[in-house]
DNA sequence: AAGTGGTCTAGACCACGTT
DNA sequence: ACGTGGTCTAGACCACTTT
């Protein structure tokens, strides 16, 4: 197949319509991507070996690798040298490590907590709708939550979910668990956090918000807004986060 | 030389302290790394074609390629098919977006002007001289200046470089320069910036920096402190930035 | 037409982890 | 011993840019 392999499509039944056109590495990556938006291989799964999916989609070993470094390059995938190549998941702490971005003046790490405040179902304002790409008034969960470094309360967040992907969720399954939020998502609701967009602001702490940190209104804040994207790029969570940086700090890498 | 290929070292008079074991294209990304960094190829020029360099290394071409995706990767080179592979520069806008992170509420682009405000020789204090790798005493080269957009005061940054890197670093060489301060150190002094890392903290105005931003002390500003670094991970700039986040926004990608 | 990077293949061997 | 991903090679052809 040296020669037809060049130029060519996927045969048709495989080719969704996600996948299409170009280069033959990028159609097999799509293909990737749909089978685990399908949930396909659940995350902490292997997935089949190069070997396999190379005979599956019909291509060299080496196509189906450039695929799969990309994944595991923007961290859906994770290779394991002998063993396998692996869904990524929230349960293991470096994967969380890349979406809780604070950190402590001190080294010290940080034995987090998080407390459920609040759980409700509202209807989507104008905000909402655009940010998940839903309809106002469509349902929402939302969700206040307080965490705690140390003992020490540093942020609330403000967290709306679509009611439609988010049926059972209730403050008792919240409370109930312990780990990290998106571990909980993706084990309950089957969906994975993949990426986010974030907006950063400096705030002045409203009462509310004050009483929940224990600090007295009108200290500096962080404001965080944090849009969530899952697999397909459907952004799956809006989020609003008040974090007290007299202790921490934001960090970030620029490359 | 199929065979002799795995497991050797490159010819000893090519690897140099910083390249040494392990796989083959790290060992040329390596060379690559302390080629750009003694400056063989200058910021926007071309580096030599992929068969060149792997006559010159004696590896394959794949091999040539896998180190120089990586570094492309990094943004310390850029790719254009059909032209070459450049060394990546400050003076397109593409690099400089990766180490400007502002953007507006609405949507508008940003006409952006820098004006320096202080420029003086000091001694590095016990932070500086952390930060920088230097020795406390060590000579540093201290800059203040306002960055506005459409003519809104916006950010006041407190630069501190090493006075030895920067030797004929005045007020009036930074205020005739036109373009991003990266720029100019890659052109004046040979200095690129590759990478960085940012702390971020909410604070509230001091009086100095109130009146720089035309601004009522007190209000809530973000504080971002960033170290960047050049090639070979030196420390080669300390920056504290104090940026008025009412129009504009410090906005971040989780991946 | 010639030169560059971009894609694809096929096959070999290495390093790691499990059986 | 076997299966996994990791590295390396060699060669073919494609797509883009310049001459």
């Amino acid at each position: 197949m040296s020669d037809s392999a060049r130029g060519r499509n996927l045969p048709l039944g495989q080719v969704a319509s996600a996948a299409a056109f170009s280069p033959l590495y990028q159609q097999i990556k799509a293909l990737l991507v749909q089978a685990l938006d399908a949930g396909e291989w659940k995350p902490g799964e292997s997935i089949p070996s190069e070997i396999e999916l190379a005979s599956r989609f019909q291509v060299s070993q080496g196509t189906v690798r450039k695929a799969v470094d990309e994944l595991a390059a923007e961290h859906l995938l994770t290779r394991r040298q002998g063993k396998g190549t692996f869904v990524s998941t929230h349960h293991e702490p470096r994967v969380r490590f890349r979406f809780l971005r604070l950190a402590s003046n001190e080294g010290e790490p940080q034995p987090a907590e998080s407390r459920v405040l609040d759980c409700r179902r509202i209807r989507a304002n104008a905000e909402m709708a655009r940010a998940l790409e839903l309809k106002s008034g469509d349902p929402i969960v939302a969700i206040r939550r307080l965490l705690s470094f140390a003992g020490t309360p540093t942020v609330v967040d403000d967290i709306y979910l679509p009611g439609a992907l988010f049926k059972g969720l209730s403050a008792d399954l919240l409370n109930g668990y312990s780990g990290p939020l998106y571990g909980m998502f993706e084990s309950e609701f089957g969906i994975s956090m993949v990426r986010a967009e974030e907006k950063l602001r400096a705030e002045l702490a409203e009462i509310e918000i004050a009483k929940c940190l224990g600090v007295e209104p009108g200290i500096p804040l962080l404001c965080v807004e944090r849009i969530s994207y899952t697999y397909a790029n459907r952004p799956v969570e809006l989020r609003v986060g008040h974090y007290v940086t007299s202790q921490y700090y934001y960090r970030n890498s620029l490359n």
